[in-house]
RNA sequence: GCACCCAUAGCUCAAUUGGAUAGAGCAUCUGACUACGGAUCAGAAGGUUGGAGGUUCAACUCCUCCUGGGUGCGCCA
């Protein structure tokens, strides 16, 4: 390995000139790579050691200097410039890429670590859209990212199968549809569901504008109560109507013969009966049948996929043992809860006094289950930053229950997708449908694909399938180059643009280097020597800094790191295409070189996208 | 009211975690089209990193305050 070469080299130096050890040598890429091929940043050494930077540079460059595999080492305030000699990098590359290209880039930094990934976590009634997306790409790519630095990875899916919400739908179909099933309308089923789930909420808004219409006197009193409150709003009637009207929503929900009959439904559901059930097996069928159809053309997977309906009891026994042991405190009302104000995080309930358990007890009950089952030393959960504070209790509580794994347990928070013109709002009916943005983005793929096919030779099917993966990678790309945390712009029309930084552009230069190597026929190995233009050298160098890349992401959850290192390797292609000659050099001795530098960036381009989960196109 | 998150070029995002002259793409303007695949390359222009202080040899990065945007603070999920 180049790097910890190096970093020996100049730790020895070190040594053997103050005769201390530094406990870690960072081998850096510089910034501007005119100043040389690598650097070493005296500041970080200095500070360990104590001892003066531009002292400590003078010194490792003087001992760094021609000393092979480093040609010169100049000390320029603070830092040590490394300039390699011609043939180390090439020679580098050979040894740690080309010899195993599927291993290049994996970490040991999580080695032996058994961990859990659960991501998508949808609710059947809402059909896939963006922000799932970003769900779904985050969690499949990071749990590819954990498991490339060392960890065994188990990707899980929970479906949120069951509730008020769910009894929603059923309720809808049942009493609006007329029967009709997605063979009858050729709709894909999870969104005829979604449909039903959108129809009771027309029905019960309805139903309450003739409530509200029929009881004036019912508004009075509580505007009364209302007004009387702390937080009262302004004496405005037309405001304050329509607040009342949205309390129906929860508090009010029952009074509405629609939302008793919801309710109703959802004891017979618990209770366990049969024509409530079969009803919620059909449609859970369709659900589920849907989200198989979007998950295969997402290019998600999961190894583990949990159901609600059959974990959402399992917290209570843990918290009336928690209770026993003195972890909760059953408040005077019947409630039990736990005190957590010394995190900060107040108190909160974990039994109702009815003995019923809430949404947080299900998740201990999930949580430990998980753990159980598969011998976890962790657990991540990738859920928009909205439930920052609910992880936050989950995680507190299990420490206190005294799980070992407790302490490795991670929320990855990921912000709102946003569009050009605001958030989405359901209700305005500006939500992006996952299913939709993917057709629309594969068929101006098609338009892409069609235009440079002027003779007409792929087949229909062909231009299809190739425009499938363009679309997928495209769209991947783009939400995963950001950083998890922030929330982030998604405008639809710039994702199906394949100019500039776009995963559109990775695949562009992989299909290029695969041509360029179908038509080269067999490698040989070259005068690595003979690599010395700064094209070559930069895109050697920055596949060099692909497993520092990779380890930062699995550091970071944030498989971003990776997206912007192949935008860096696609860049220093691009350059390397454009001023060295590959196949039409002259010198065959050169030529073989540069296809070897060419087999690597295949092996960094391959590495990088699996990683990402985007797929390639050999031709594009 | 309290807590957390975000703010970088006109727009979308980076910045090796406190290190060298803050970088890419899009859009704009200019150049390279007999091109190893132009879904490309080269160049120009674009910045007081929201504002004000502070810590440091060194601050986009850390601390304090302010402004603007987002999200939480349920016996909802």
């Amino acid at each position: 390995m180049l790097l910890a070469h190096l970093a020996d080299l100049a730790r020895s130096a070190i040594t053997l000139a103050y005769g201390v050890s530094p406990t870690q040598v960072a081998i850096e890429f510089p910034e501007d790579r005119a100043r040389g091929d690598l650097t070493v940043n005296a500041f970080l050494l200095a500070k360990e050691l104590r001892i003066a930077p531009p002292k400590l540079a003078a010194t490792l460059a003087a001992a760094l200097n021609g000393c092979s595999p480093v040609d010169t080492a100049v000390a320029v305030s603070g830092y040590v410039n490394l300039k390699l000699q011609p043939e180390a990098l090439l020679t580098a590359l050979l040894q740690e890429v080309l010899d195993d290209p599927t291993a290049f880039g994996q970490g040991t930094a999580l080695a032996g670590r058994r961990l859990m990934v659960e991501y998508s976590a949808p609710n059947t009634n809402k059909p896939l859209h963006l922000g799932h997306m970003r769900n779904n790409f985050l969690g499949h790519s990071t749990a590819a990212v954990l498991a490339n630095a060392g960890a065994t990875v188990l990707r899980a899916n929970l479906f949120n199968d069951r509730g008020i919400h769910i009894c929603k739908s059923m309720l809808a179909w049942k009493r609006f549809m007329n029967g009709v099933t997605p063979t009858d309308t050729g709709q894909k089923s999870d969104h005829l569901v979604g449909d039903c789930y959108v129809r009771f909420d027309k029905e019960f808004a309805r139903e309450v504008e003739t409530h509200c219409a029929a009881h004036p006197e019912e508004f009075e009193v509580w505007k009364t109560q209302r007004l009387a409150q702390k937080d009262a709003p302004k004496a405005d009637d037309a405001a304050l109507a329509r607040e009342w009207r949205a309390s129906f929503r929860e508090a009010g929900f029952a009074q509405i013969p629609l939302g008793a009959e919801c309710t109703e439904m959802l004891r017979a559901w618990e209770r366990g009966d049969t024509e409530v059930h079969a009803l919620w097996n059909l449609m859970n069928g369709w659900a589920f049948a849907g989200f198989a159809k979007t998950y295969t053309d997402l290019g998600v997977s999961f190894d583990v996929v949990y159901r609600e309906s059959e974990t959402w009891t399992l917290g209570r026994d843990l918290i009336l043992e928690g209770l026993e042991r003195g972890v909760f405190q059953r408040r005077a009302d019947g409630a039990v809860e736990i005190d957590l104000s010394a995190e900060k995080l107040g108190r909160k309930v974990v039994l109702r006094s009815d003995g019923t358990s809430v949404y947080i007890t299900q998740d201990i009950g999930t949580t430990v289950l998980k753990a159980a089952q598969n011998q976890l030393d962790g657990q991540l959960w990738v859920v928009g930053d909205e439930q920052k504070y609910h992880f936050a209790v989950l995680f507190a509580i299990l420490r206190h229950m005294g799980y070992a794994w407790a302490s490795d347990l991670h929320h990855l928070a990921y912000g709102l997708v946003n569009l050009p013109e605001g958030r989405m709002k359901s209700r305005e009916g500006t939500v992006v449908d996952a299913d939709d943005l993917l057709a629309e983005t594969t068929a101006l793929a098609v338009l892409e694909i069609r235009a440079r096919d002027e003779e007409h030779r792929l087949e229909d099917a062909e231009v299809q399938r190739r425009a499938a993966v363009v679309a997928l990678s495209a769209l991947r790309f783009m939400l995963l180059k950001v950083n998890p945390l922030a929330s982030m712009t998604f405008d639809p029309k710039e994702s199906v643009k394949f100019d500039g930084d776009t995963g559109a552009r990775v695949l562009y230069a992989y299909a290029r280097l695969r041509s360029m190597l179908d038509a080269a026929g067999t490698l040989s190995r070259g005068n690595p020597a003979l690599l010395n233009d700064p094209a070559e050298i930069n895109l050697a160098l920055t596949l060099l800094a692909l497993p520092a890349a990779a380890a930062r992401a699995a550091r970071e959850y944030n498989p971003g790191v990776v997206a912007n290192w192949l935008l860096e390797l696609v860049r220093d292609l691009n350059r390397f295409y454009d001023r060295c000659d590959v196949l039409r050099a002259t010198d065959q001795e050169l030529r073989a070189a540069r296809l070897q530098l060419c087999a690597a960036a295949v092996a960094g381009l391959e590495r990088g996208t699996a990683l990402l989960g985007m797929p390639l196109l050999q031709r594009m």
